[in-house]
RNA sequence: GGCCCCGUAGCGCAGCUGGUUAGCGCGCCGCCCUGUCACGGCGGAGGUCGCGGGUUCGAGUCCCGUCGGGGUCGCCA
C-alpha cells in the first residue's frame, strides 16, 4: 500500500526517516544536474530533491509520481515560507513515474493567481479540484456534511431516502419531467424538495426524519442557484418552532466550531419579518453593519415634493444614509440612478448634508424650509453624508433601499467580513397579493401552502389573508437565507382552508395533493420541519463568491455542463423508445 | 423573457478616431546553468481575432444578427 496524503504533514521531527509519497507534481526547476520537484498531494507541498542520473528524467507539471527518499533538513537560507514543508526536503532515492500528463490546459499549480475562466476550469474540472484552493472547499463540504449526520444521529434522528422520480406539483418553480418508458404520455417529475413525502412520514410515525436530499428546480439561474442543490431536510413531530430552531442551533455551532472555528453566540436572535422589512427592507438582513432604512412616510406626509407625497396605506418614503456620500461627484451620483434604474425603479433622490449642515443636491430645494431643518437628524446623518431617498408602493420602495444600503455598506467598507452574524426570522406573513390572468388580485402563499398559522389567526386567516402570520421561520446568516421551516398544518379542513385562499379550488387540491389530504385523514401528529440549502451554507463557509466553488460538478448558467457535454440531444431510438415523439396528449392532463 | 458586461495563441490580457507582417506576460518545445524555491540566460513553435452577414479601397476595430460565458431584474410555493 502506497502511503499517500502524507507530503503536506512532513516535519522536522520527520528528518532520518525514509517515506514514500505519491502525488502530482505540482512544479519542477532545474538547476545545473540537480531537479527540484513540489510534490503536491492531499495533505499539501513537499519538496523533493533529485539527484543525479534520476534528475533527467522527464518530470512535468502534474505527472503523477511515487517517491521514496530520506526526510532532510534544508541547507540554510532561502527557506521557502510558502511551503508548508519548507524546512525540509525529501532526498530521491527513487522516482516512478506512474502516469504522465499532457501540457495543461490552464495552470493548477497554487501561486498562479491570475484568473481562469469558469468556462475553462468546468471543462477540465477534474484538474481544477486539483488546485488547493478548490480541494479545501471540497473537503469543507465533506466535513460539514459528516457533522450535520453526527449531530442528527444524536438527536436521534432517522436518515431516510424519499423518491427521485415523483409527480409533478403545480404550485412552486417548474419540474424538470422525466418520460416513463411503460408509461407513453406519463411523465414523472423530479422533486423540488421532498416536502410531501416528509410530512407523510410524519403520519407514519417516524417522528424525527431527516435526509440529506437532492432538489431539482427548472427555473434560471444565479450564481447561488443550481437547478440541482442539496438540502439538509428536517421534520419531527409534536415540536414547536423553537424545538427545531433550538435543534438547527446545535447544529450550526457544531459545524461553525469544527469547520471555520468560531463559537456561535446563543440563542441566535430571532427577528419578526416585520421588524426585518421596517429596519433592513428585506426578510434577510444583513447585520453585519448597521447603518438602518429609515422611515420618512410621516415626515413627508405633508410635503410640497410630490414625488414624497403619496396616499394610502400602500405608499412608503424611506432613506438609507451614506456616510461621507456628500463629497461624491456629479458623476457618482449620476452613477446611483443608473445603477437604481438597472433595478427596475425610476432614480433614487439624494439630499447631500453640508460641513455646515446645509443641505445640498436637486431635491432639497423642492422641500419646506421645516423639512430641510429636521431632515439630517431624523435621518441620522452627519455633515458630509449623503441621504439617498426612494418613494412609491411599500414593498417596491424597501426593497430598494435595501438593495441601496447593502450597496452602501459595501461601498463604505462598513462591512465586516470576517462576522458572522445569524439571524432567525420568524412570523412571516401566510399569504402576499398576486396578479392573477384576469386581473384581480390573488394570494398565493410566502412559504408553502402546508405552512400553519400563528395560533392568533388559526380560525380566522381566511377572511383577511392579507394580515394573517404564521409559525414560519428562516434562518439567515450575513444577509443570505440558509434556511427555512415552519409548523405544518395537520388538519386536513384547516389545509383545505389554506387551499381556498390561494384559489385551489377542492377537486384541484384532491387532484394534486389528494394523497396527502387522504393522509391526514389518518390522525396526523402535529409537525413541522426545516431545510438548509448545503450548497449556500458552503459556500459561506468558504467565503466564495459562488456556489459552483463548493461543487463538485457544477453547471453552468444555461444548465449546462461544459465537462460532459449535458444536456444533449438523444438519438431517435432513444426517443421512440421514451415515447417523446408525436406524443399524444394523456386524457387525464389538466392545462 | 428584459437589461448590462465579456469573447484576440493552451491560460490571462493589450490592440487608440478603421490603415504595413495582430502584440505582451505566463505556459509549451529545444539548448545552457551544481541548491533552486514565481530561479535565470539564449533560441523556437503556436492565432479561421466565437460564428454569419453588412458598410468600406481596406474591419480584430464600425453596424446588424447569432452562439457561448458571467452578472442582474422577472422567476425561484
Amino acid at each position: 500500500m502506497i502511503r499517500t496524503h502524507e507530503a503536506g504533514r512532513l516535519r522536522s521531527r520527520d528528518i532520518g526517516q525514509t517515506v514514500s509519497l505519491a502525488g502530482w507534481v505540482a512544479r519542477r526547476r532545474d538547476h545545473g544536474g540537480v531537479a527540484f520537484v513540489d510534490l503536491r498531494d492531499g495533505s499539501g507541498v513537499a519538496q523533493v530533491v533529485i539527484r543525479d542520473e534520476e534528475a533527467a528524467r522527464p518530470l512535468r507539471a502534474e505527472y503523477c509520481v511515487l517517491v521514496t527518499g530520506e526526510v532532510a533538513a534544508r541547507p540554510a537560507g532561502n527557506a521557502n515560507p510558502n511551503l508548508p514543508s519548507g524546512e525540509i526536503e525529501v532526498v530521491a532515492a527513487r522516482v516512478e513515474v506512474l502516469s504522465e500528463s499532457a501540457a495543461l490546459p490552464f495552470p493548477v499549480e497554487e501561486h498562479h493567481t491570475t484568473p481562469v475562466s469558469e468556462e475553462v476550469r468546468l471543462a477540465h474540472r477534474y484538474l481544477d479540484l486539483r488546485r488547493p484552493a478548490m480541494a479545501a472547499n471540497i473537503k469543507l463540504r465533506a466535513n460539514v456534511t459528516r457533522i450535520i449526520r453526527e449531530v442528527m444521529a444524536r438527536h436521534d434522528f432517522l436518515d431516510i431516502e424519499t423518491p427521485y422520480l415523483t409527480r409533478s406539483t403545480p404550485e412552486g418553480a417548474r419540474d424538470f419531467l422525466v418520460p416513463v418508458r411503460l408509461q407513453p404520455g406519463s411523465w414523472y417529475a423530479l422533486p423540488q424538495s421532498p416536502q410531501l413525502f416528509k410530512q407523510l412520514l410524519m403520519v407514519a410515525g417516524m417522528e424525527r426524519y431527516f435526509q440529506i436530499a437532492r432538489c431539482f428546480r427548472d427555473e434560471d439561474f444565479r450564481s447561488d442557484r443550481q437547478p440541482e442543490f442539496s438540502q439538509l431536510d428536517v421534520e419531527m413531530s409534536f415540536c414547536t418552532a423553537a424545538d427545531v430552531q433550538a435543534l438547527i442551533e446545535d447544529l450550526l455551532v457544531a459545524v461553525w466550531r469544527d469547520v471555520a472555528g468560531h463559537e456561535i453566540a446563543l440563542p441566535i436572535p430571532r427577528m419578526t419579518y416585520d421588524e426585518a422589512l421596517r429596519r433592513f427592507g428585506i426578510d434577510r438582513p444583513d447585520l453585519r453593519f448597521g447603518n438602518e432604512l429609515v422611515d420618512f412616510t410621516e415626515y413627508f406626509a405633508d410635503t410640497p415634493f410630490r414625488i414624497f407625497r403619496g396616499s394610502g396605506s400602500d405608499f412608503h418614503v424611506g432613506a438609507v444614509v451614506m456616510p461621507g456620500g456628500a463629497s461624491q461627484a456629479r458623476k457618482e451620483l449620476d452613477g446611483w440612478q443608473d445603477w437604481a434604474r438597472s433595478r427596475g425603479a425610476r432614480g433614487l433622490a439624494y439630499v447631500l448634508v453640508g460641513e455646515g449642515g446645509a443641505l445640498g443636491g436637486p431635491v432639497a430645494k423642492n422641500l419646506s424650509d421645516a423639512e430641510r431643518a429636521g431632515l439630517a437628524a431624523h435621518a441620522g446623518a452627519a455633515p458630509g453624508d449623503c441621504v439617498f431617498f426612494a418613494a412609491g408602493r411599500r414593498t417596491e420602495t424597501l426593497a430598494l433601499l435595501a438593495a441601496a444600503r447593502l450597496e452602501v455598506g459595501e461601498r463604505c467598507g462598513l462591512v465586516d467580513t470576517e462576522a458572522w452574524e445569524f439571524v432567525w426570522v420568524v412570523d412571516a406573513p401566510m399569504f402576499e397579493p398576486v396578479d392573477t390572468d384576469d386581473g384581480s388580485t390573488g394570494w398565493t402563499a410566502v412559504h408553502h401552502p402546508f405552512t400553519a398559522p400563528l395560533d392568533a389567526v388559526a380560525g380566522t386567516f381566511g377572511e383577511s389573508p392579507g394580515t394573517a402570520l404564521s409559525k414560519a421561520y428562516d434562518i439567515v446568516l450575513n444577509g443570505s437565507e440558509i434556511g427555512g421551516g415552519s409548523i405544518r398544518i395537520h388538519s386536513s379542513k384547516m389545509q383545505q382552508q389554506v387551499f381556498d385562499v390561494i384559489g385551489l379550488s377542492p377537486a384541484e387540491a384532491r387532484s394534486q395533493f389528494g394523497f396527502l389530504l387522504d393522509a391526514f385523514s389518518y390522525g396526523p401528529p402535529p409537525h413541522g420541519g426545516i431545510a438548509l440549502g448545503i450548497d449556500r451554507l458552503c459556500a459561506l463557509l468558504a467565503r466564495a463568491d459562488s456556489i459552483r466553488d463548493v461543487i463538485a460538478f457544477p453547471k453552468t448558467a444555461s444548465g449546462a455542463d461544459p465537462l460532459t457535454g449535458a444536456p444533449a440531444p438523444i438519438s431517435a431510438a432513444q426517443r421512440r423508445e421514451a415515447g417523446v415523439d408525436a406524443q399524444p396528449p394523456h386524457p387525464a392532463a389538466a392545462d
